[in-house]
DNA sequence: TTGTAAGCGTTATCAT
DNA sequence: ATGATAACGCTTACAA
């Protein structure tokens, strides 16, 4: 392995300035510069980044934490954390915690002690041990809030509501809500605005795992309720459903409209394509790169250890309806849209 | 920050000790080690990785370097590699070069700076580049093989051979081929066993992104090519060329049968569920992290870096045929299978 | 502008 | 079984 010293030596300069040759260009003499440049090249030269690491207490690295890189909007963060990190020079060292709370806690501890921060998504751990990851090390969450942690969600409530309003508008009276894992925070930022439009009736349909069976599985109770249009946890429960319905010979959404979560790939590929609520997962991820490597902090703060007293820094980002084809007329046909709100 | 030797001079005994005792501990005495675990625990000490790494020369890191971490296949690799990786006690550094070649090969080598090896998932970079990555450190290819690096790939030659026998005993005779970009590696594997088969004629419809839309947009020239069943590149094209299908009110697997290739979960969420040929993606990750590691290595050869005249390791993963919805009988209905090659 | 030298926190060699 | 001590490769005051 060639060295810096190696390169130093044959350039004929000390290490320090062979170090500021490469890290700091401009506080060298042109001429040395190149000198040292050159050589670095010709000897091929590679920085040791454990040594950089090691000598400023940088790792150049952040951590990311998934329950599930195989789900779409992990992926999707996951995108955005890569590409933003990338921008600001960082690498990502990513982490797969098989929807296992358990490990969960171990590998944000184990990812901590390399990287500068971690950005841990959907934990699945419970509150209280939420609040011991603060003194590992800097982190954030996405999709969870916390009052220790600094987090990007969503404006979830928001999008409950824009759906909502659209199926009511569309003349649809009693809704069913096809609900998320018990535990699951999302589920219970969704429940919180299932009241919010007036006018409508909401049959709560209970909890389901997150997957696209449950939507099918759900289809008899979907059909029992007497709701006439169904909101679902996501896009996976909801495109589970209308399978299901259309099996059944119920045509969405001539019979049924269905609105699902999430907008991932799925729901444009689907015969109707589903009507959802996009979240802009990857912005997300960006965002938290940002908290985390304190990008537009206002002040010396550390992400993941704020200031006594100070709360942490939450972002929510804004959700979009997309309307697409698996929503339509209800009993009600004739009804103005509610004014927006 | 707590380190090493505060852990040592608590519990009283020489940072060497402490050292041991953490990570060599049956070097120590019983009760020696006992107390310094102990101190280490009340301390919260946690090791410094950088340190680590720069005295024993070993990151505990694997490199990750993918196209796109959003594609469902990818995801997967990313998951198998994951999860074999913590199996064996490394990390997953990953990063996404955003199907960009001329990013891959930076990337590559900006990630081989602080890991043990990289595993490259389907390169988009020429046969030239791709041979300098040897250099840089270990490396294994997966879904691309190449003269001077070890690599996992698929039998997708049996695959498509499978795919062609499977069609021939439905009866058809002619059939279609919707390829891959005019540089994709595995196109060109497809393309090898497109006449395997006696007595069946290959339409070949050229080359496509392999996206949904491009199923879609091949759907004329299939329609116009007198072949009864199409063979995709993917299983996004697939599931795009179906699509496009019925809403000209082509039925499938009635008037036109299709095959796919990948096995992604899309696959089985639309109507009809789709044939196609299974990919072992995630095993193909823990297969790449085995070969980068060296374990069950033959002898002490690197990775990336094989012995002088000794041809790189290479591994192929056997494929599946999995049967569906969307392959039926064709023109010539009463013709018994071929016998299994 | 450049060089000297002192770390950064661990591990590993060599005595004891 | 344990303790000095020297690396590991780089950065960064501090001097010159």
């Amino acid at each position: 392995m060639v060295t810096l010293r190696d390169v130093a030596r044959a350039a004929g300069v000390s290490p320090a300035t062979a170090s500021r040759a490469l890290g700091n260009p401009d506080v060298v003499a042109a001429g040395t510069r190149e000198r040292v440049l050159r050589t670095a090249r010709e000897l091929g030269y590679r920085a040791n980044q454990a040594a950089r690491a090691l000598a400023t207490g940088d790792s150049g690295m952040i951590g990311l934490v998934v329950p599930d890189i195989e789900s779409p909007f992990f992926a999707s963060i996951a995108k955005g954390v890569d590409a933003r990190a990338r921008e600001l020079g960082s690498s990502v060292l990513i982490a797969d915690t098989q929807e296992d709370a358990e490990l969960e806690a171990e590998v944000a501890g184990r990812v901590q002690e390399r990287v500068e921060g971690v950005i841990l998504c959907s934990p699945r751990m419970g509150t209280a041990d939420l609040g011991g990851l603060a003194d590992l090390g800097p982190t954030v969450l996405i999709n969870r809030e916390s009052s220790d942690l600094p987090s990007v969600s969503f404006e979830t409530p928001t999008g409950v509501r824009a759906a909502l309003a659209h199926l009511r508008s569309l003349g649809h009276r009693v809704i069913a809500y096809v609900g998320g894992p018990h535990s699951a925070w999302a589920d219970a930022e969704r429940r919180s605005a299932l009241h919010a439009v007036p006018g409508l009736r909401i049959v709560d349909l209970g909890h389901h795992r997150p997957v696209h069976d449950s939507g099918a599985a759900a289809v008899d109770t979907v059909m029992a309720c007497g709701a006439s249009a169904v909101l679902c946890y996501n896009d996976l429960v909801a495109v589970g459903l209308v399978r299901s319905l259309q099996s059944r010979g119920i045509r969405v959404p001539e019979d049924i409209s269905v609105v699902g979560f999430d907008d991932i790939a799925l729901a444009t590929l689907t015969a109707p394509a589903l009507t959802t609520v996009r979240l802009p997962w990857a912005a997300a991820g960006r965002v938290a790169v940002d908290l985390l490597l304190g990008a537009g902090e206002d002040a010396g703060e550390d992400a993941g250890e704020p200031a006594a007293g100070r709360a942490p820094r939450r972002v929510r980002l804004g959700v979009e309806l997309v309307v697409r084809e698996s929503t339509g007329v209800g009993p009600e046909r004739a009804v103005p849209p509610l004014p927006e709100a």
